[in-house]
DNA sequence: TATAATATGTTATAACATAACATTTATCAA
DNA sequence: TTGATAAATGTTATGTTATAACATATTATA
């Protein structure tokens, strides 16, 4: 059964050879690595998680590495209120890229990449520009509590 | 003559006496060493300053610290995305505190404590909540490059 | 003043990140 | 095909950010 990792790293694969860039066999694998965790790795859990998935070793440092060209290609994103790496939610979707957007729980650490509506975003970029500051496409971090967490914590 | 900065530390002992938290001398002179920087500092550069502003020793745990009391108190933020601290921009006027939104300029690395119109940041906040998560009162960081860079840098 | 709580000092270490140089692998012109 | 070049990865060392754990000093208050 093809599933959607499986789509995703296809999807990845091709538009590396699109646009040229070199997907590599362990490049390939950090990216499924993410694509599979079920929230955003530090770099130093993504070698660990290397090590133990694909018997083959992986220094930090090489981590580093292939978490940048990741993030050059537009496939990964970091968390710079965290210090942790996650795939975009969108590579096997057409959506154009867009500023990213992340809900951080500061309970269960689950992240939500979600979508504000244009209009607000438009106003947001207007707003700050209006100052004649010159947004970079860094994305949005907004911390606080999940729905599931709300229930359940009352500290 | 009575600057802004001792204003700034007058207003900041007032708050915590009011409030019932300890304004200590190191506390304090943390205070007013980030009141006095150009800029946002990491907590080793703010113990660095210590030493040679006051000649007297603090290690950067006591750094921490003393920063982690200044931020409870809400008189210091903390950049997530740089790891660094700087003082409240409101210290000295009647604000009350809203979620603070910084412009972090990527080249010269100057910050700006920006206030988004009331209306943005309520749309903002009422999108998010519609999800059903909960905004701590954390901060907007947007990275990009500043008025002045832009004149300057091609790059 | 005794005692309890809070603040600070001190040392060690964890966690995150990059520099510098060696080696391997891939690309491509001759 | 091979030799030259560039890109990727390996390896070691080190820089930077942050916290844990326990000792000592200071402050508040019963």
């Amino acid at each position: 059964m093809t599933d959607k990792i499986d789509i995703s790293l296809q999807k990845a694969q091709d538009e590396c050879s699109r646009t040229g860039l070199r997907m590599t066999d362990k490049r390939c694998n950090v990216l499924k690595i993410l694509l599979q965790a079920s929230g955003p790795l530090s770099a130093y859990e993504i070698a660990d998680q290397f090590k133990s998935t694909f018997a083959e070793s992986l220094s930090a440092m090489s981590a580093y590495r292939m978490l940048d060209f990741l993030m050059q290609a537009n496939l990964v994103h970091k968390l710079e209120t965290s210090n942790q790496y996650l795939a975009c939610s969108h590579i096997s979707c057409e959506h154009k890229h867009e500023l990213p957007q992340f809900l951080i729980c500061d309970k269960c650490h689950t992240v939500k990449e979600i979508g504000l509506s244009k209009q607000l975003l438009k106003e947001l970029k207007d707003s700050i520009e209006n100052t004649g500051f010159a947004l970079s496409s860094q994305q949005l971090e907004l911390h606080g509590v999940c729905k599931g967490c709300q229930l359940i914590h009352a500290d």
